[in-house]
DNA sequence: TTGACAAAAGAGAATAAATCTCGTTTAATA
DNA sequence: TATTAAACGAGATTTATTCTCTTTTGTCAA
C-alpha cells in the first residue's frame, strides 16, 4: 500500500489524462485504477477484480479486463514483461537475451557477449537470490516499423 | 534453420541427457526436440505441434505440451521470459526493472537507478528499433528459498 | 528374446485466462 | 434535460493449457 498523498496525486493525473484522451470518467474505471495505484504487488486481472468487488460488488470481470486493456493501450498502465500470450520456447540453453517486437511478437536472440553485463547497484529486497538476469529489449522489428509507417501515411 | 552438424550435436547431447534423466527415448520426444533445435524463431507450442505433425501426423497436441513441460522442467529447453501465466499489471510508469520469484511468481520492482544502464554492444538484427529495455532478474524470494530448504531436509 | 512394468502416447474432456456480443445504463455536452 | 457515444453487466465464446483414462511402447532383467 502506498501513502495517501502519492495516491491522490496519481488519481488527479489519471483523471486529467482520461479527460485528454476522451475516456469517460466512470466510477468503475476510477476504482480499478485506484486499486492498481494503491498496490505494489503487480496483481493479476483476477486479483484486481477480487479487490474491486469489495468496493463495487456488482462489477463484472469483463469490465475489469476491458478497462485494463484500454488503460494499457493508452499508456496509463503497464504490463510486467511481455508474454501473457502463448509460451515461447527456446532450445538455446546458453545465457542470452531477447529482442521482442511489440507488434508481431517475433523474438530474436541477443548473445550474452553482446550486452554489457547487468549489474545491480542496490541491495535487493531482503534475501532474494538472483539465479539469472534476462534483458528483454522491446521495440519494433524492421518489417513492423515499415508497416506502421505505411499505415500512418494514408 | 540451423546447420546440420550443429543439430546433430544437439540431438546427441539430448539423447545422453534423456538417458541420464531416465526419460524414455520415444520417437515423438525426439521429433519434438529436433523441431525446436532446428528452429531459431522461438515457436509456440501450437507452432511446434503444426511442424511436428508433418513428420508424425497422428501425434496429439497433449503429447507436445506434455513433452515441452517435462523438457523445460529438466532444463533441456527454456521458456522465453517468464509469464505465460496471467498478465501482471504495473501502475508504475517510470522506467524500472523486475525481480520475479520462479516459485511463487511474486514480482518486485527494482528502480532504474539501481541497475547499471543496459548497453548493447553489438549491432541488432537489421532495423530493429529498441523502445525500452527491461531487466528481468529471476530467482527465489526469501520466503520460497526457506520453504524449498525445509522440503529438502526431510 | 521375451515378459513385466513403468513411462508415455492418443483422445478428448476439463479448466483457466481473456475476449466478445448484446441489450441496458450512464456520462458528456449541447 | 435530451441526445448520443461510451461503457456496463451478464454470460457465451475462444484460446491456451492441463488432466484423465485407456492403450501402446520402451526399458531392463531373466
Amino acid at each position: 500500500m502506498r501513502d495517501a498523498a502519492e495516491i491522490q496525486h496519481r488519481m488527479t493525473l489519471f483523471q486529467q489524462r482520461c479527460a485528454e484522451l476522451g475516456l469517460a470518467n466512470t466510477h468503475q474505471r476510477q476504482v480499478i485504477f485506484r486499486t492498481l495505484a494503491e498496490s505494489t504487488s503487480h496483481p493479476t486481472p483476477e486479483e484486481v477484480y477480487r479487490r474491486v468487488r469489495k468496493k463495487i460488488p456488482s462489477i463484472s470481470l469483463g469490465t475489469v479486463y476491458r478497462n485494463i486493456k484500454i488503460l494499457v493501450q493508452k499508456g496509463l498502465l503497464k504490463e510486467v514483461a511481455v508474454h501473457h500470450e502463448p509460451l515461447r520456447l527456446d532450445p538455446n540453453l546458453s545465457d542470452h537475451h531477447h529482442l521482442v517486437c511489440r507488434r508481431c511478437k517475433s523474438v530474436a536472440d541477443i548473445a550474452s557477449e553482446d550486452v554489457e553485463p547487468v549489474r545491480l547497484k542496490a541491495a535487493l529486497p531482503a534475501g532474494f537470490q538472483v539465479e539469472r538476469c534476462e534483458v528483454v529489449a522491446m521495440g519494433l522489428c524492421a518489417a513492423c516499423a515499415m508497416k506502421l509507417k505505411q499505415n500512418r501515411s494514408h
